[in-house]
DNA sequence: AATGAGCGT
């Protein structure tokens, strides 16, 4: 609300006489009396009085009143400054050397990606290789099916136990085929005689599933930052930050999965939209993992 | 703007 509260005597000088050769008007606040600015106040109400030349040259006396947007800080951001100290800001006698002005030129151009053709070609004709005789060796571990799929290809490998486990339940047979089951047919390794069926221990599924996908993640945030910022919530399962294979540098997303989707929950609630290092972190569920 | 690796009988 701006009120023009009070019209002072006609001013004789004119805009241009106030004006100095480049238009600029400097002489303007040495004629008028400084703002006096009031608050705000415990409301948020803030004045502002000062003295203006209108368009007529009057000299005028101008009050301003306005309720001031108070500085209004989410819960969680609240909350946040509660948290312990982490990264390099949890190491003593931190505080004095986290913000620092760099008098260092900074470049911003990203070197291209490198690797050279011939390279590749070396590297596809080894893979060639290794499949013809792949292809007579292949024999996957947890079904024993020959020639067919990859033992982490195998259409049972969720359900195989981790390694050590109850793999001496069943030596391979004489010819080397291993463990079909009597008469043929085929027993899943964790139904086979002794193996345990509680189905929680054995069972190894990898769990993808309450994996959190963190993007704008500063370029040098790595897997033992977003651990540290991420394992505050709860347990987790893995961390990833998505590196460029050809540079190493972070590709500025990455992922957590967290054992216990309530962790994950909270993780996200708190930490979307948290700033760390320069930017503001923007996590949420992520979509399931292509093959 | 943006959705992840590698191991290899």
């Amino acid at each position: 609300m701006v009120a023009v509260m009070q019209k002072q005597q006609h001013h004789t000088e004119r805009w241009g006489d106030l004006l100095d050769d480049d238009g600029c008007d400097l002489d303007l606040g040495v004629l008028l009396p400084p703002p006096v600015v009031a608050g705000p106040d415990a409301k948020g109400i803030k004045k502002v009085i000062e003295y203006r030349i209108d368009a007529e040259g009057n000299k005028v006396k101008v009050t301003t009143t306005k309720r001031v947007r108070t500085v209004r800080r989410s819960k969680n951001a609240i909350e946040r400054r509660s948290w312990s100290k982490f990264g390099d800001a949890a190491k003593e006698d931190a505080e004095s050397r986290l913000t620092m002005v760099s008098t260092e030129e900074i470049l911003f151009d990203r070197t291209s990606a490198s690797g050279s053709k011939a390279e590749e070609t070396k590297v596809d004709s080894l893979v060639k290789t290794d499949e013809k005789v792949g292809g007579l060796l292949m024999v996957c571990r947890t079904c024993g099916k020959k020639g067919d799929h990859w033992t982490s290809k195998c259409p049972y490998k969720d359900l195989a136990p981790q390694q050590g486990e109850s793999s001496t339940d069943r030596p391979p047979s004489a010819d080397g085929s291993a463990t079909p089951g009597k008469g043929g047919a085929y027993v899943p390794v964790f139904r086979r005689s002794g193996a345990d069926r509680s189905g929680v221990d054995v069972m190894r599924r990898r769990n993808d599933e309450n994996s959190i996908r963190v993007t704008n993640l500063s370029e040098d945030a790595r897997d033992p930052d977003l651990a540290e910022l991420f394992g505050q919530f709860g347990p987790l399962n893995r961390v990833y930050v998505a590196l460029d294979r050809a540079t190493g540098e972070s590709r500025g997303f990455g992922f957590v999965n967290f054992v216990h989707r309530e962790d994950g929950e909270k993780a996200i609630k708190k930490l979307n939209g948290y700033g760390y290092d320069n930017l503001i972190l923007c996590v949420d569920w992520a979509a399931p993992r292509p093959n």
